[in-house]
DNA sequence: GCGAATGATTAAGA
DNA sequence: TCTTAATCATTCGC
């Protein structure tokens, strides 16, 4: 118990003779073995050691240079080196290693489909093409669009790659001031390799949170510009009047059934240079709209059904075959598809006359029209006999309740084939 | 500027 | 998955 007046007295930190800082008793090497005295005898060392900080940089050093001279200090060291095994030990388990995280993982792909990270392919260009894909829309009108797309997300990634490498340089030099530090300080306090490499995965845990932000407000920064360019590309367009004529030829052609196969809409879109989606969506605007006023398309109706009937003659007197009339042609494209039930052709013309269109109204153009119609009709041989008023095609078309009725299975359905005399009807008055 | 036309989108249904 | 029907949003013609 004598020893409690020196202790108290080492708190001082005096009374050293030639080693400032150490408390007397471990100075003259005293073999008290009493535990607690040891214990307090490290924490007025420690004491000492923290003391460094608020001394002067020249004291400091030379009273770390003491200490690391004391002759005591191996045995400090080992005491020391006892306690932060057991302080480690005890952390240990606590800092396993992380799984990654998920949400990174995210955003580290969406910033690589982006084509924000990774190697540079053009600036996102594929993703920009894949969204224009998507969207359906017409490459050639979309690419300033896609090109301002492009620059816009070239911008992104050149910001994101310009922070990223700053982020990277204050990673780099804050792990390696640490790490220097670290060892600096392994000469007076036990650190091993291990520690060094968990504070540097510590930093570098701590800078990949702040690269998540930024890995974040760039994803979010993509997909306002993404949106923005989706956006952009709803803007419609309409279709060019080649293109509608087009798919006009084919609607009126095919009134009794008009659901073109999946191959018809695609040498449709081929020919309108559209989109097989834009075709569905035509043919299903169509359909609706024709439906839901006969008459105001009835004019429009005629008007290609005579077109189709004067090319349908013309390719008769030409000697083609007379069952199976080509699409005529006005667009000039070369190929064309087979307009194979030209009957349906004259469901319209029939229903001017008949009463299969209820509320149809028939100006006296149209009816000259059917007159004329009737005239080429009359005059194609081929197609006259199957063509006669008593034997004109009478559609499938559309019933009382409105529908395409009998139409087989929509899209299940190849273009219809049934020849002109294949349904009656009577368009005789 | 207004109304019609038209391409696209969406929910519901088969 | 496709179609219908309704609706939105834009374009076009006056």
């Amino acid at each position: 118990m004598d020893e409690q007046p020196r202790l108290m007295h080492s708190h001082t930190g005096v009374g050293m003779t030639g080693h400032p800082g150490l408390p007397q008793h471990m100075q003259e090497g005293t073999g008290a073995a009493d535990g607690d005295g040891r214990k307090q005898d490290i924490g007025d060392i420690l004491q000492q050691i923290m003391t460094i900080t608020d001394q002067s940089l020249d004291e400091a050093q030379a009273r770390k240079h003491a200490l690391n001279c004391h002759r005591m200090k191996p045995a400090l060291f080992n005491v020391l080196c006892e306690i932060k095994e057991k302080t480690v030990l005890s952390i240990r388990g606590a800092q396993e290693e992380e799984p990654p995280d998920p949400q990174l993982m995210r955003l580290d792909n969406m910033l690589l489909a982006e084509g924000v990270s990774g190697p540079e392919k053009g600036g996102g260009s594929a993703a920009a093409a894949a969204a224009a894909a998507a969207s359906g829309g017409v490459g050639a009108d979309n690419s300033a669009e896609h090109s301002d797309y492009r620059a816009k997300l070239s911008q992104i990634r050149q910001i994101y790659h310009t922070e990223l490498e700053k982020y990277e340089q204050a990673c780099n030099e804050f792990t390696t001031h640490v790490m220097n530090l670290l060892r600096e300080q392994s000469r007076t306090r036990p650190i091993s390799p291990k520690e060094i490499e968990r504070m540097v995965n510590i930093i570098h845990r701590k800078f990949s949170s702040i690269q998540m932000q930024l890995k974040q407000s760039t994803c979010e920064a993509v997909m306002i510009l993404r949106s923005r360019f989706l956006d952009a590309r709803r803007k419609r367009r309409n279709f060019n009047k080649q293109a509608t004529e087009i798919l006009n030829e084919y609607f009126y052609s095919h009134l009794s059934n008009p659901y073109p196969s999946e191959e018809a809409k695609e040498e449709l879109a081929k020919k309108c240079a559209i989109t097989v989606a834009q075709v569905s969506n035509w043919f299903g605007n169509k359909r609706i709209r024709y439906k839901k006023n006969i008459g105001k398309f009835q004019e429009e109706a005629n008007m290609y059904a005579a077109r189709t009937a004067v090319n349908a003659a013309n390719a008769s007197s030409h000697g083609s075959q007379a069952n199976s009339p080509s699409t005529p042609n006005s667009a000039g494209s070369g190929g064309s598809f087979n307009m194979s039930n030209s009957g349906d052709l004259f469901m319209s013309v029939q229903s001017l006359n008949g009463d299969s269109y209820q509320g149809a109204q028939v100006g006296a153009n149209v009816q000259s029209q059917v007159d004329t119609l009737r005239h080429v009709i009359s005059q194609t041989g081929g197609y006259s006999e199957a063509l006669t008023a008593n034997q004109m095609y009478s559609p499938q078309g559309i019933n009382a309740n409105g529908g395409w009725q009998d139409a087989p299975t929509p899209s299940s359905v190849t273009s219809p084939t049934e020849g002109p005399g294949s349904v009656h009807s009577d368009t005789s008055n």
